[in-house]
This record gives C-alpha cells, structure tokens and sequence, in this order.
DNA sequence: TTCGTCATGTAATGGGTTACATGATTAC
DNA sequence: GTAATCATGTAACCCATTACATGACGAA
C-alpha cells in the first residue's frame, strides 16, 4: 500500500462512471469523453492499463451477467469485459471526492470533480468552487500585472491573444461566481429548514 | 535529419522570443510564463534542457557581451548565459512559423503559433485560423450530439459543466470569425492596392 | 466474404513536472 | 552577514499518447 499513486484524473473518472453504472471498457471510454467532451479526451492506450490497475488493487472487479443460457458454453473467448465497484473502490471514491485541495481545483481535475459534484458533499463542492475561483484570480491578477508592465511593447496579435486569455478566464470566474451563490443559498436554505427542526447538520455519517 | 523531434512546443516559443531579443534562461522562463500566460506554464525542468538540446544542434548558441573591462578576468564562474539564435536557428524558426498544421491549430500549440503571428506569413495565418475554427466546431458538433442523445438523463452539475465548456468553444469560435474576417479584409485590400500599382509601379513597395 | 465498428490490449515514446542541489547577486 | 531572489542545472518520475496487434461481430 506504500506509495502507489493512482493514475490521477482517471481513476476519479472511471471510478465515478462505474459507480453510475458497470460497463465495459470501451464504452467507458466513450462516456468519458462526451462527459468531458471539451475539457479532455482519453485513449484506450491510458485507460486498459488505469483499468487493469484498478482491479489489481482491488477497487473495481469484472462483473459478467452469465447470460450463457443460449448454447455457448465458451463465449468467454474474447467478449466485453464489464466492470464494477467493489466495496473498497466505492469507499475510494467516496475519498476522491471529499478531498477538496488543489487536484480539485487546477486545470486537469477541477472538471472531472465537478462533473462528479452531484455525488459530492455541499461543503465540499463549495470549497472546490471557491478553490478554483481564487486559483483563476491569481492567473488574472499576474497576467494583469505582466500586461500593465509591459504595455506598448507587445504586437498587436500577443495583445490580441493575451487579451481573449484575460477575457476566458474572467468569464469563467463569473460563471465560478454564479455557481457559488446558488450554493450558498442553498446551503443557508437548509440551515434555516434544518434549524426550524430543531436538528444540526448532519455530518455525513458513513451510511 | 534523421529523427530528432523537436521539443514540440516549447521549440518554437523559446526560439520566437530568442528571436526578439537574445536572453537568458531564466528570463526566458518569465516571458514565456507571462506571453502565455493563461494557457500554458513551463518549468525549468523542461526548459534547460531543451536549451541544451537547441545548443547541441546549432539552432542556438552563447552569446556573452564581454564587458570585461570592470577588472573581472574571470567573470564567468556560473554568471548568466545569455542565448541567442543561429543562422541555422532563425530558418528552424521561419520553418516552424510556415506550416499550418494539426500542430499549430491543437490545443497544445495554438496559443504559441498565434503568439508569433507577426512573424508569420499572411496566408498561414490565415489557414491556421482556419484550422483551428473547423477543430473547435468539430468538437461542437460531437459534443452537441452527445447531448441531444442523453438529453435528460444527465444530472445538473454534468449538465452545467458541458454547457460552459460549449459557451466556451462558441466564444473562441466567434473570436476566430472576427480575427478571419479582419485577416481577409486585409488581404482583400492588400490585394486591391497591388493590382492598382502592378502595371507601373514596383511592387514590393514596403512601408 | 469482406468491411466497418466494436472491443481489448501492449510497447515504445514523449513531453513535461517535482524535487532536489547549488552558485551568484541584491537589499536590508 | 543573512535572507530573498536570481540563475542554472539534473534525476526520478508521471501521465498519457501513438502506433501497433489482435479478435469478435454485424451488415452489405
């Protein structure tokens, strides 16, 4: 159990894909890059191997319905392998996505955590958004600075390109604004139900 | 000629700012953190070495100003080294800039190619600009027809999140209409000058 | 029966990071 | 004189890609 990093933002992808629904390699392939669709694409040469390592340290396992029924007692021979969580990789998820630090929020996994969010604690997503907001800001911030530096001697299409960068990410901070408002109404929604009730936030009990 | 790869992106960055004036390591590291700013950000350990491998094959070379006169014979004991291109390096460089391919319209390379676009001959720019809007809206489409075949099977977040990622390729297709449209126009009226004054006049007038 | 897609895998490679190690210069 | 920053470099590793190899299956 020493070291053995997981294979980064693909283990969280498969492992919540497969919480969805089992499903074979392929076609979690396929899933995973119309999820992702803008962000990232995977090829099979990183997720056979991500999936092989999953199952030898026992978070997922194959799973064959044995419909054998119609005669082929060896259709084993080479047909989809479908794949689910164990109870173990179901705890392991339940890890990725409560830990909201900087894997959560930089480029490469901040948009596989959120597309997981709807599995992921209310506090956590918060912090995750929030995260990710601050992180942008300080990208605007040094560009901003750099740009006001260096005014008047760049050409024109560095401006240009500088500029539509500048321009993405205040727009995503704005979006990352947006995102956190509802989920501080929300937030303050339940605190205020859950007070009237008389009952303090559940600290999500291990089920 | 055999083989050598290039360092891929970081080539040609490190090249067009050499380019621009001659430089050293570590403020070649700032500029080009602050010149991409919002797209990429290169370390040391990917940037010495390409140094060195530029250095081994001539596109490079140390360019030391030799202000020796304050008295400093051995002024050199691991001070600054100061880069600058090569003949072989400034045809490296306008090779890189004069092909429009998957490798200046990717998402890897774009950011670089377009930052250089000055350098750059108008038709290639044209082409790559060109390149990159029909890669983006390939990518709309697929993704648009991932959602229209899950249309409400998804949850809110994944929903939330594929959507931004769309607005964002819209924006960027937009972006790249309007740079189209301005790179056409001038030509267009580069065009309409030169065969104005092609009967009488030289042509290759600069300004 | 052949072609396209589904499906699983591996080996070689690649481009990059992190962490480390160290020296020189500047500001206080 | 010491701390921060400038400046150069290396080794170990990581995550993923490309290209390849193979096999099953349905439709024309």
């Amino acid at each position: 159990m020493a070291g053995k990093k997981g294979a980064g933002v693909l283990e969280l992808a498969v492992l919540g894909l497969l919480h969805e629904s089992p499903m074979h390699g392929y076609e979690l392939r396929k899933r995973l890059n119309t999820l992702l669709g803008m962000f990232r694409a995977f090829s099979y040469g990183s997720l056979y191997p991500c999936l092989k390592q999953l199952l030898t340290s026992g978070l997922i396992m194959e799973d064959r319905p044995e419909e054998p029924n119609t005669a082929l007692a060896l259709q084993s021979r080479r047909s989809k392998i479908v794949y689910k969580l164990t109870a173990d990789g179901k705890e392991r998820l339940q890890q990725l996505l409560t830990e909201a630090g900087p894997a959560s929020w930089e480029d490469e996994g901040f948009g596989v955590h959120f597309a997981f969010f709807s599995h992921t604690r209310a506090d956590v997503r918060l912090r995750i958004l929030e995260g990710r907001r601050s992180r942008l800001e300080e990208r605007l911030e040094s560009v901003r600075a750099a740009l006001a530096r260096t005014r008047e001697r760049v050409d024109s299409y560095t401006l240009e390109l500088q500029n539509h960068g500048l321009e993405s990410v205040e727009r995503e901070v704005r979006w990352l604004n947006e995102l956190i408002g509802r989920e501080r109404a929300e937030q303050e929604q339940q605190a205020r139900s859950s007070s009237q009730t008389n009952q303090d936030m559940p600290r999500e009990n291990g089920r």
